[in-house]
DNA sequence: CAGTGGTCTAGACCACTGG
DNA sequence: CAGTGGTCTAGACCACTGC
C-alpha cells in the first residue's frame, strides 16, 4: 500500500475538485487502513503496524491515527489489545464464536454449553436462482454452491441452515472440507478462501414446517418455526453470502439488543 | 449538580482505597454526567452545558470532556448538533421514531408509509405475576398496569402488544391519556412520567396463534406468528417495562443488523 | 459575527505486555 | 526494560448554525 494521492484538507484543494464534500483527514486514513485490509496486507489474526508507525508512514500525528483506528475497532473490524498492538479481527477467536449467531437457550447460554454438534446435509453446486442471484449480486444463472448443515445442541436437532456461496469465490469447497473443520464456518472461509465476514444483515419471520425440514430438525409438520434469511457482507459492501436457517424455539430464542 | 468528591486519578490515590481500580478522568467525567441525566438537571430535547463550560465546571480539559460525551453519544444518550450545541436524546424525534421497532413491510420501509394506526384494547391495574414482576425487578403480587393495543398498517392489524408498567413510576396513567396523546408511547412516557427508555432487550421466538390474540390480528388459529418479549430499560439499567409484541410476519419481517 | 461542535497537532505521562 | 495502546492537556484552526 502507498500514498497514491496526497492526502489533502484545505479550502483551496476541495475547492478544485467538483463537489467532493468535506471529508475529514483521520477518515482518509481509515479508508487507507481499510483498503489494506481488503488487499490482504494484513491477514486476520495478525498485528497491523503500531500507531507511530502508522503516523509516520501518512504524515500525520498519532492522534489522527488513533481515530481511524478507533472507528475500525468499533466495526469489529480491528481489535485493539493495550500493551501488544493492533489486530486485524477474526471469526477464530473463542470470544466472538457466536458473534452472529444469536440463538440463546433459555436458560443459561450459548457459550457455555458444549460446541453445538454438526452434520452437513449436502454440498452441491447449481445455477443461481433469480432471488439467490439478486441477493448475491450475480448474473442470474451464475453457479452458486449451496450447503445444508443440521446443528444439535446436546443431541436436539435445532438449526437447519442453507447456505448459498459464489461458486467463483469459494472454489473448491467440499463436504469433505466442511465436515474436516474445526471451528466457525466463518473461520474456514478466512483461513481457505481469505473471505472475511464483516457485517450481515437479517431478516426473520415466524413459519410453518415444512416437510423436508421438519424431519431433520425432528418436530411435527405444522409446528412453528423462525426463519432468518442472512446476507453476510465481506469487506467493501461486497454480499459473499446467502443464509436461511430454520431456528426451533421451543427452547431458545433469538436474542436481540437494542439501544 | 456539584463536585462531591474530588476527580483523581493518581497512584497513590487509588491505592489508598480498597480496590477501585483505574478509572480515567474521562468515565469519572461521563459518570457525573450520567447523574445529571438521571437527576433530571436537563431534560429529553433540552441543550446540556457547551463543552467547554462542562470542562470548567468539572475542571479538566475540553478534550476530556468531548471523549465523555462521544460515548454518551454512541450510546444514544446525547445528540450532538454541529454549530448548535449536544442535546439529550428523545422518543419524539421524527427520525428515531421506529428505534425501537425492528419490523418493516417485505417491500418499501416503515418511514415512508404513514403512521400506524393504533387502537388500545384495554388498560388496567392488577398484581404483578411471579414472572412480570421478576422482570420488572419488584416484590411479587406489586400492582402494574397493563396496556394492551394493536397496531395496523394499511388498515391491516399487524402488531398486538402487552405492556406491563410498575404502576407507581407510571401513577395515573390512562387509557383515554394513551388515545389522546399523538406520538411514540416513549415520547409520552418522557414528556408525562420523566421516565426515558436508553436500552432495551428482546427475546423471539416462533408461536401459534391464541385464539383472542388471533381475533384482534384476523389470522387464523393455528398461523405462525413472531413472539418479541422486551425488557426497556431507563438510566442506571432499571427495568421499567415489560412488553410481549405478537408480530404478523405474512407481510413484515423483523430486521436485524449483525456485526 | 460569536458560539458551538469537529479536526488536528505535539507532547507528556500512564497502564499493560512480554522479553 | 522497551514498545504498545490509553489518557490528558493546551492550543490552533475549521465547519456549521443562527443572529
Amino acid at each position: 500500500m502507498s500514498l497514491s494521492s496526497p492526502l489533502v484538507n484545505t479550502a483551496e484543494a476541495l475547492a478544485d475538485a467538483a463537489a467532493p464534500a468535506f471529508s475529514p483527514l483521520y477518515q482518509q486514513i481509515k479508508a487507507l487502513i481499510l483498503q489494506g485490509l481488503q488487499a490482504g496486507e494484513w491477514k486476520p489474526g495478525e498485528a497491523i503496524p503500531s500507531e507511530m508507525d502508522l503516523a509516520a508512514r501518512f504524515k500525520v500525528s498519532q492522534g489522527t491515527v488513533r481515530k481511524a483506528i478507533d472507528e475500525l475497532a468499533a466495526e469489529n473490524l480491528l481489535l485493539r489489545r493495550q500493551g501488544k498492538g493492533t489486530f486485524v479481527a477474526t471469526h477464530s477467536e473463542r470470544q466472538v464464536r457466536y458473534r452472529f449467531l444469536h440463538l440463546q437457550p433459555d436458560e443459561g447460554d450459548l457459550q457455555s454449553q458444549g460446541p453445538a454438534e454438526r452434520q452437513i446435509v449436502f454440498c452441491k453446486r447449481l445455477r443461481a436462482n433469480a432471488k439467490v442471484a439478486r441477493a448475491l449480486g450475480l448474473p442470474s444463472g451464475e453457479t452458486v454452491v449451496q450447503v445444508r448443515r443440521v446443528l444439535a445442541f446436546h443431541g436436539v436437532p435445532t438449526i437447519c441452515e442453507d447456505l448459498w456461496l459464489p461458486a467463483g469465490p469459494f472454489k473448491g469447497l467440499s463436504q469433505e472440507q466442511l465436515e474436516a473443520f474445526n471451528g466457525p464456518m466463518y473461520a474456514l472461509f478466512e483461513s481457505e478462501f481469505g473471505l472475511r465476514m464483516v457485517r450481515a444483515e437479517e431478516k426473520i419471520k415466524a413459519v410453518h414446517a415444512e416437510p423436508d425440514v421438519a424431519a431433520l430438525l425432528q418436530v411435527e409438520a405444522h409446528a412453528p418455526l423462525l426463519s432468518v434469511e442472512r446476507i453476510a457482507f465481506t469487506y467493501n459492501q461486497q454480499p459473499m453470502e446467502l443464509r436461511r436457517g430454520i431456528y426451533r424455539t421451543d427452547t431458545h430464542h433469538y436474542r436481540n439488543e437494542l439501544s
